[in-house]
RNA sequence: GCCCCUGUAGCUCAGCUGGAUAGAGCGAAGGACUUCUAAUCCUUAGGUCACAGGUUCGAAUCCUGUCAGGGGUGCCA
């Protein structure tokens, strides 16, 4: 359950008693909101809804939050209800609701934190998606982090998510990068031949084509170049999607489904949209190619669909193709896709694409992750392998572990061009939030370890939980759903970050102050409760960073 | 030129679907371990929310303009 959608329920109704009792006027639908005030003083929640209302019923603010006063019930959830000026009308949980609702929270145990939705979607997301052509570099690391932890938030908002990944196995960087590999093939040979015009760099390159050289030997170099291309790179797609795959996974990224766009092109697929885009008259031939009239739906450009040279599909010819398929041949409600900073002019050319499919655009939603600058303490790193400077994923993680690196991606909204400071990162000290969160959690298994061992149990009397920070941690603790839907809602991870940083603060707070497993005597009952507010606790800090894709260590 | 993102404490960032006294971490100064994990906790200092107008009962939040930083503006992806 979520709390303040309860609220939301409660005041609807005391506003609608109030208008058909005729005490306040009828007016049309307005969006009622609830929120946390800053100051505790204000109570757990508070609704701007007299204020908001004061200007179309014509009575001041107070007077009708009044009348809504009138008509709103404590019930078992509060203790106090009440109208403060301007016009707030604020809620103050009972101790007696925040108690319970730790017994709730022990019983629905992995679960909690899931919303039960009446009405889940299908969910498509696409993340990475980088082209094949080698190890993915530290640029790549933030949309994954982004786009996996996302793909749970909407799971657990009860969604039916399906993440997916775009392999570009087709297209003129592909054609590059294999032109490249070709070269340094026959170079590792022995064989001198001209260095292609765009050669792809990277020593990479080079060990790649001396692993092929040592499993092919000279079997491509009787062939053409094309026909060699061909014979290689089903082994080279394979070889390094592999690896890519290798790093995902080391990152706590998975995937349901690696699409290829070469299949797109196979299948016919391409073709048919291209001829659908003509039947809607969106297409014409210039200087030899396949344009979208984007600028006929009010684009400020027309867009290359097919080349005039090769007759190849561009990135974004293919990417409609792409996906029109997830709209109307898989039937997605929402596809939403992560794409870096610098695809930004990708986004209105697909959205009018979109439209002139009759795909209504709400339906794509896409979130561009700001660049990433990484630094050690004062110095800016310019990525360098000859330097030994950090430039694969693979190397971040072995530099500043997986869970370190997922946290500080998550801690940063998305628009947010960010800096990510190694030697912070790396830190196993107080300077580091991630260790802070999971010393949290680890602390409540040593709790539960310990109780274990003196055979204590966790069935005590909840009511006794009344102290303030009891309370305060409980408080916290029954927020993780409205996080998670607003998370969710909002396609913004980070507020599970935050959520998870301050729910650390509280139990460190409730850990100073109250002893769990106390030898006094007299004081084995509350023991007994308390471990209640642990197991809830740990509960919430599992759930927490099972979403955030990051380990809940029971040992630190 | 045009489009997008950003500008909040010394640093890194929350808050931005308008609300009550603008927050956190780090850093700085000081303090707390016979205790279930001190990877912790408690104090204190630190702000013209880039700037200027506007809308509003009310603006860090919305609108307009200016300035600054970054990104984009391929028959690349």
């Amino acid at each position: 359950m979520i709390i303040t959608e309860d609220i939301k329920k409660f005041i609807t109704i005391a506003l609608r008693d109030s208008q058909l009792s005729g005490e306040l006027p009828r007016v049309s639908f307005v969006d009622i909101r609830v929120e946390k005030p800053r100051n505790i003083e204000h109570g757990d929640f508070s609704t701007n809804i007299p204020l908001i209302l004061a200007r179309v019923m014509n009575m001041s603010p107070m007077e009708i939050a009044e009348k809504i006063h009138k008509k709103l019930d404590n019930g078992i959830f509060f203790s106090k209800i009440e109208v403060v000026n301007p016009g707030f009308i604020n809620f103050t949980l009972s101790n007696e609701w925040l108690q319970s609702s730790v017994e709730e929270i022990i019983n629905s145990g992995e679960k909690y934190g899931d919303i039960e939705n009446l009405s889940p979607k299908n969910i498509q997301i696409e993340f990475v998606s980088v082209n094949p052509t080698g190890p993915l570099h530290v640029g790549h690391a933030r949309g994954a982090v982004l786009g996996s932890t996302l793909a749970n938030i909407l799971e657990a908002n009860g969604h039916n998510v399906h993440r997916e990944y775009y392999v570009n196995d087709a297209g003129n960087q592909m054609r590059l990068f294999f032109e490249s590999l070709y070269f340094r093939y026959i170079q590792e040979a022995g064989v001198e031949i001209d260095e292609p015009d765009e050669l792809y760099a990277g020593g990479y390159l080079i060990s790649l084509a001396k692993t092929l050289y040592n499993r092919f030997s000279n079997i491509p170099l009787g062939m053409s170049k094309d026909d060699a291309i061909d014979y290689l790179s089903p082994f080279v797609l394979e070889f390094i999607l592999s690896d890519i795959k290798k790093t995902l996974s080391k990152l706590g990224v998975k995937y349901d489904e690696w699409f290829s766009e070469k299949t797109l092109l196979e299948t016919g697929y391409f073709d048919s949209v291209i001829k659908l885009l003509d039947d809607h008259q969106l297409i014409t031939q210039k200087d030899g190619a396949i344009w979208f009239l984007g600028t006929k739906l009010g684009a400020g450009e027309d867009t290359v669909l097919v080349r005039s040279g090769d007759g190849g599909p561009t990135y974004f010819g293919t990417d409609i193709s792409y996906h029109h398929q997830k709209f109307v041949k898989r039937k997605f409600d929402q596809v939403i896709d992560i794409w870096g900073a610098d695809h930004h002019a990708h986004i209105s050319r697909m959205k009018y694409a979109m439209e002139g499919l009759g795909i209504d655009t709400n339906r794509l939603k896409i979130i561009l992750n700001q660049i990433v600058h990484f630094k050690s303490g004062e110095e800016t790193l310019k990525f360098s392998k000859r330097k030994g400077v950090i430039s694969t994923i693979d190397d971040l993680i072995s530099e500043v572990g997986v869970d370190s690196c997922r946290y500080i991606f998550l801690s940063r909204s998305s628009e947010s061009q960010m800096d990510f400071d190694l030697s912070l990162a790396k830190k196993q000290s107080s300077e580091n939030p991630v260790f802070y969160i999971q010393y949290a959690h680890a602390r409540l298994c040593a709790i539960q370890r310990s109780a274990i061992s003196k055979g204590l149990r966790a069935n005590g009397d909840v009511s006794l939980l009344n102290h303030k920070s009891e309370i305060n941690l409980i408080r916290k603790i029954i927020e993780l759903p409205s996080v998670v839907a607003y998370s969710g809602e909002q396609l913004e991870p980070h507020h599970i970050a935050y959520y998870a940083f301050d729910l650390a603060r509280l139990l460190q707070k409730f850990y100073e102050e109250c002893r769990v497993i106390s030898v006094e005597k007299g004081s084995s009952e509350l023991t007994a409760s308390r471990l209640k507010l642990v197991e809830a606790s740990r509960i919430t800090f599992a759930k927490t960073l099972l979403i955030m894709g990051m380990n809940a260590p029971e040992n630190m």
